[in-house]
DNA sequence: TTTGACTCTATACTCGGCTATATAGTTTAG
DNA sequence: CTAAACTATATAGCCGAGTATAGAGTCAAA
């Protein structure tokens, strides 16, 4: 198998597979005497793997450590634990984080909707913002920064962005 | 005025007040003879003004187009409600999503807590993840791809990352 | 044999909003 | 006068997970 149809199977383009093999996710495969790359059924199936832990919100860096885990025959069972505990938490972190400014933006915006317009005038520069602004400064407590999970998971496997044969331009 | 002093009254950086003024945020301010900018009050208002827009989930991008509406005169008063809107709604979207997701996580640790480790065996890598893998398939409808609107406004006024007169090193 | 499909490496670019560094000139307090 | 504190420009880097491009080599069918 090489790796156009590896990457058909795995469900990822052929960028990323290279892309993979770089970061060490996949292991340096055997080349053929032409330097193509060659694949077998379980590299689909590690392919696979980094697919789904990554729609279970995974980085690249943790899929990675639980592999090497693997390689070396320790059991990841912990580090998967661990690792899933503290997703969920940073998740409900971030779904509280937004649901706050959520509010603060439902307030303004519907005020908005029944503000009438206002030409601009003397320093002002929008109004609208403005008076929320003033409306907002008390209530403005920010909270410190936490690193952010942004749903990496998403990116729904990301089918061949060009399929075969299109050449560009 | 200098721009040390615009920065600490607005919130922000020295870097990111020159940043502001690259990406025509901020004006062409006048300059010393010593090629020193000069700022007035209306900078630091202007500062305000986008910081407060920030916080609200408004991109600079959109920022700068109410602003040079505002330049010219027209009322953006239009645009900010959609924006508004717009915002509202990716928000929403956003927050659906995440929890959905974290509804599939918390299955899974959930499983994963009374679940006892394995040992690593055959091809298997880990048979946590391999598990829910299983179990998630079959509702792993992927929803297509939309743009995030990762909680840009968390960052706190992000008061001078160093304080004046600390040298680097 | 030639065309088209495939693959190779290396490098740069994307997104947003900054931040950091190097090097040089200016201003102010003591 | 000198040293600290401030400012200037230009350029590169960060984060994550890839994507894009250039230029070259390989392989199979008609």
């Amino acid at each position: 198998m090489q790796i156009g149809d590896l990457a058909r199977r795995g469900g990822v383009s052929i960028q990323t597979v290279r892309y993979y093999e770089r970061c060490g996710l996949l292991p340096k495969p055997e080349r053929k005497p032409s330097r193509y790359r060659i694949y077998g059924e379980n590299d689909v199936y590690r392919l696979q793997f980094i697919r789904h832990a990554k729609t279970l919100g995974f980085t690249l860096d943790e899929i990675k450590h639980i592999l090497v885990l693997r390689e070396k025959q320790v059991c990841p069972c912990g580090e998967v634990r661990r690792i899933g505990e503290e997703r969920l938490t940073q998740i409900e972190d971030q779904i509280a984080e937004l649901t706050r400014f959520r509010n603060q933006l439902a307030r303004a915006v519907s005020q908005w909707r029944k503000a009438p317009d206002a030409a601009p005038s003397g320093d002002a520069i929008c109004i609208l913002i403005e008076r929320s602004m003033v409306e907002t400064q008390k209530s403005m407590n920010s909270p410190e920064r936490k690193k952010q999970w942004l749903l990496s998971k998403a990116k729904p496997i990301n089918v061949r962005t060009r399929s075969a044969g299109v050449r560009s331009r």
